[in-house]
DNA sequence: GTAACTTCCGCCGAAGATCGAACAAAGCCT
DNA sequence: AGGCTTTGTTCGATCTTCGGCGGAAGTTAC
């Protein structure tokens, strides 16, 4: 059933999210007298889920004592699988990066060697913070491919040999473990970190693929089948001669993504294999390259400009690799935008390069773990057992 | 704050949903007391939203009490505004039609004249099925246009003069009122009385233009200015010469709209001006008319295509006025979205045809009215009165 | 037909949760 | 220093919920 409002799950939220740091503001928020939430805030402490500070502000009376989350005796890890790397961050309850790490690795290894090479860094990242093992409550896992995130399985995943449907939370043993798809936990990530405030919010990831990540109502949305917001392959007009590794033609990937510009400059004469190529000779000044850019942003804003006038988002943020050559993206993306979607949603709509940047997925990984374990049901479970 | 689980709108909830028909199930569904719940209920059917029927069946031992809401002295309202129609259906609190009426009326004579319409419609139908006006909780109302939905004013509405923020549920006294875009209320009556257990769902309108209603886990999305689902004015590939109204070209809905369609046909020679000429002319089977209902169906499937990518929905339902040719509409949709839309996301993907058809936007406009008043919080506040 | 059994429902005392008043604590203001 | 204001705790009163008991109302077995 749902929580009990006003239990030590909620007063928990009220906490974690900022909106409460006393025992007082929790009262009013929560409607209960004054007795009963000094009682739910002991069982917090108790657990060792909330600490006092120093005492606040006075506002001319006795200075509250200030709450907040415990941030020792508890860790979360966020992981950033991708093809050829993994990052590993540390966090506390309240999302404070502890240690982090990041390093080459194959995800074609398969899960036994990704996962132990994963678990392997986790000790190593607990022993920097001063950790015990025991401290780990949740670990929250971002991969490059589809995920039925119900069970943590991956669901076909074309770039993931030897993943098809390999039980990964099975392999951590007393550890929740949350699967889902990395642009899923990046748009996760850029949305607890920056834009807390928005409703609807996508996340764009343009690497050697396209993707996006949905935030309705302040939540993920995975769809039906849990492939939601697979964007990359959406037909662009006018580009029906560009096949895509799906068998289709004219697929936005196909012709904006980081390797079909790679691939082009390699028609171009210029030495180019992968999307950090396609950066590195933006960077240099190369005019083609940067024309490139701008091109394929006017592609993806031309298929952003639908999904605008469907979903009406707040926010678009746009992250990946390309992301770092953005103000050439950011522009092909802005014009179009801006020319074709309905004034009544555009009128609002921002859209901004990714600032937490390289860290979207860790974050939101991380997010995705300590969410889960902060959801108001969980706490209570802790809290009565 | 959220509602009490097992609180008295909780249980009215799972009576409502049909989840629990008698005291036992209430009691095993929300883990109380047998005594708890009889309390519940006592409570909800002194205030008569609650009523006890026949015995039902027996399994071994002492038959159940059935439970079910209080049909009686409570009436709600749906009313479906479109730009040359009427149409307002009256509903107990199950969302049984008691009674209905339908009339031309134009909504550019604006919100007074119109208003004042639907109020007389709704007396005489109130007459009709022998409730007095004070039985009337709440009135949902479905606009063709877009309306900021907490306040009930249409936001500048092309086809509705007159009503820019007009404060619409100002118009009648003591009753809640709730305004919403009528492609919306339609996706939610469409949702609710055939595919209730589908988590999301599109219902996509095909008349003299082409509008989309979302829901999205069970509820409508309405995106962060209420113009979510706008999908008429997306673009589609090969149409450059297409000039829309909204000042662009190649939109949706200037090429695959039942006015576009039908300029097409005056283009060929035939009389035609309306969505609703065009179905004639299918129907006594034109050939011309055919193909272009068919080419339409293509181009809605182009854009459903990429919707179906981005938003994985379980479900999506056609409806609108050229859904009466849908055997020909829904051919061209199918075909384009089975083949342009990934696999995983068209797997357990169904396209059907509305089953509620012409009374989409009523239902759901009652639908609108009903679940507000039913909501645990306002049975909450009703019971603790 | 009757006895045993099963399930449903209301009653009531016991256990538990919440409240609010009273009081203590801690700083501000004059 | 003494009053004022706000915070936090203690404790008895009140309200809610629980669960056992017994009566009600059927079914099944014999």
């Amino acid at each position: 059933m749902t929580p009990q409002p006003g239990s030590a799950g909620d007063v928990l939220t009220l906490i974690s999210a900022g909106s409460a740091t006393t025992r007082s503001d929790l009262a009013r928020l929560t409607g209960l007298a004054r007795s009963t939430i000094s009682q739910r805030v002991d069982a917090l402490i108790e657990r060792g889920l909330v600490e006092e500070t120093e005492n606040g502000e006075s506002t001319g009376g006795r200075p509250p004592r200030q709450l907040r989350l415990h941030t020792e005796d508890h860790a979360f890890a966020g992981v950033d699988l991708g093809a050829t790397h993994c990052r590993v961050a540390l966090m506390d309850i309240s999302g404070n990066v502890l240690a982090e790490c990041e390093d080459s690795m194959l995800i074609g290894e398969g899960p036994e060697k990704v996962l132990a090479h994963v678990d392997q860094r986790l000790d190593r990242l607990l022993g920097t913070a001063g950790r015990p093992r025991s401290a780990l409550r949740a670990i929250g896992i971002g991969v490059p491919g589809p995920v039925e995130f119900a069970t943590g399985r991956p669901n076909n995943p074309p770039i993931m040999p030897g993943w098809n449907d390999y039980p990964v939370p099975d392999y951590f043993d007393g550890v929740e473990v949350l699967v889902d798809n990395d642009v899923n936990v990046m748009a996760l990530g850029e949305h607890r970190n920056s834009f807390a405030d928005a409703g609807h919010l996508l996340f764009v990831k343009v690497g050697t693929g396209i993707g996006c990540g949905i935030v309705a109502q302040g939540r993920l949305h995975r769809g039906a089948q849990g492939s939601a917001g697979d964007i990359g392959h959406i037909r662009v007009s006018g580009h029906e001669d560009a096949g895509c590794r799906c068998g289709n033609s004219a697929c936005l990937e196909a012709v904006a993504g980081g390797a079909a510009i790679a691939r082009r400059l390699t028609e171009l004469g210029l030495a180019a294999e992968t999307g950090a190529d396609v950066v590195a000779l933006v960077q240099a000044g190369n005019t083609q390259a940067l024309r490139l850019v701008r091109e394929a942003g006017r592609l993806i804003g031309e298929v952003l400009a639908s999904l605008v006038n469907f979903f009406n988002p707040e926010v678009i943020v746009i992250g990946g690799a390309l992301s770092r050559v953005h103000e050439h993206l950011l522009a092909g993306i802005r014009e179009t935008v801006y020319r074709r979607s309905l004034p009544l949603a555009t009128h609002h709509l921002s859209i901004t390069p990714s600032r937490t940047g390289i860290n979207a997925a860790v974050l939101g990984a991380g997010m995705l773990a300590i969410e889960h374990y902060l959801s108001p049901d969980n706490i209570n479970r802790i809290v009565n057992a």
